[in-house]
DNA sequence: AACTATTTATAAGA
DNA sequence: TTCTTATAAATAGTT
């Protein structure tokens, strides 16, 4: 169309193409908008190029949306058709797992029994209790567990506990010679254990007779009369 | 464009616009069709007249359908479809339902306990033992109405065993008489226990039998050594 | 990105 | 609507 006619075919020349391309989508677009604003009329375009670049034209009075919808309705063809059949199916497939699970689930917890056969029942029942032995087992597994960690505790607790003690009675018997000199070791002793100042001090002289009741009651050998 | 410049702004007159309106669309489609060819690209254009009519271009090697799911996919938007977000909302939530229904009906099975606190197995434990008792009654429920329906069925065989035995010595003492006139009672006899005729007598006379074993083995108080 | 010779589109008239 | 045609606009090839 200048310095030469060209052929309507495909331009073998990559840049040439990209460049003919971003030239004639402008024209595109300037002669829709001019076409939108003398005639008054709505114009949507939509682009892909070979790089799979989408640029669209929409006219100002509108909305690529609005054409759309406008367009299926006259045309009375759904173009979101096959999204959303796909999406009404997952949503049927859904609800019917769900149902399924809540009908699964309601049964195991004893309810909506009405319908199960004896053989049906049996089943059931021989699964519940296998639940149940399952879940009595790990019941078992976490309290070893916290047993064991609390028996860990109090072992470091009284062992502390008679440090402390010790501390105390050295310190008792130092200090007739002088408190300077001692008042450094102590504080020494004490952050050894707690590695804070000041108020930790009173923290764990609590916790050292709290455990400590509790040995008093449980004694070495624990019993669980709560458990199992 | 030609014969004198003009203004782009809306066209005034009626019949002028329309005729520029369909000059212009013309023109339009052919530069995208030129486009198309030169750029090997994808065009789709949506044109809306003040007159409502719809035209449309479409490059040969796609659809305006294709194109638009292309659009919405690489915009990522399907904020345009407000059913459609409904539905994705929807399958959401369906989704995360369906999630914590499977989590619970796993845990009911005794799997999938390692994030439970002690508390928590406690509660569940309870739960499924709670289950059990109620299927287990269930159970009981039914097997208890299945003896009470067989002992009646039984009953009634027992019944209808004596009256056959009955109706066989009449029929034997009577034959001595004269066979035309009983055969009418032997009919209807029957047929007022089975309502069939021919083949029926056989088969109320194994059931019969088949159930007599049973009684001889399980005697008038029924045990289940299977059940519960 | 800018230039420009040339082609193409099209406004107005028929 | 379509054809004609003078002229505006678009653009291919070049820089």
């Amino acid at each position: 169309m200048a310095r030469g006619k060209i052929q309507i075919k495909k331009i073998e020349n990559q840049t040439n193409r990209q460049v003919t391309y971003s030239k004639r989508r402008n024209g595109l677009f300037k002669k829709a908008n001019e076409l939108t604003v003398l005639c008054d009329a709505k114009v949507s375009i939509l682009m892909l190029s070979t790089t799979l670049k989408i640029h669209e034209y929409i006219s100002p009075s509108t909305s690529t949306k609005q054409m759309v919808d406008q367009y299926q309705q006259a045309l009375g063809v759904d173009v979101w058709n096959s999204h959303y059949e796909k999406m009404q199916e997952q949503l049927r497939t859904l609800k019917e797992v769900n149902r399924n699970l809540r009908r699964d689930i309601s049964q195991r917890m004893g309810e909506s029994l009405n319908d199960l056969s004896y053989y049906e029942l049996s089943n059931l029942m021989e699964e519940v209790n296998e639940s149940l032995k399952a879940i009595r087992e790990r019941k078992y597994t976490v309290i070893m567990r916290k047993i064991e960690t609390h028996r860990r505790k109090l072992r470091n607790c009284e062992e502390l506990h008679t440090n402390l003690l010790l501390e105390m009675d050295a310190r008792q018997e130092d200090s007739h010679f002088g408190l300077v000199d001692n008042e450094g070791d102590y504080h020494r002793s004490v952050i050894g254990f707690s590695n804070g100042g000041g108020p930790r001090i009173l923290a764990l002289r609590l916790q050292s007779n709290h455990l400590s009741l509790h040995r008093g009651s449980a004694g070495s050998g624990f019993t669980f009369p709560l458990f199992d």
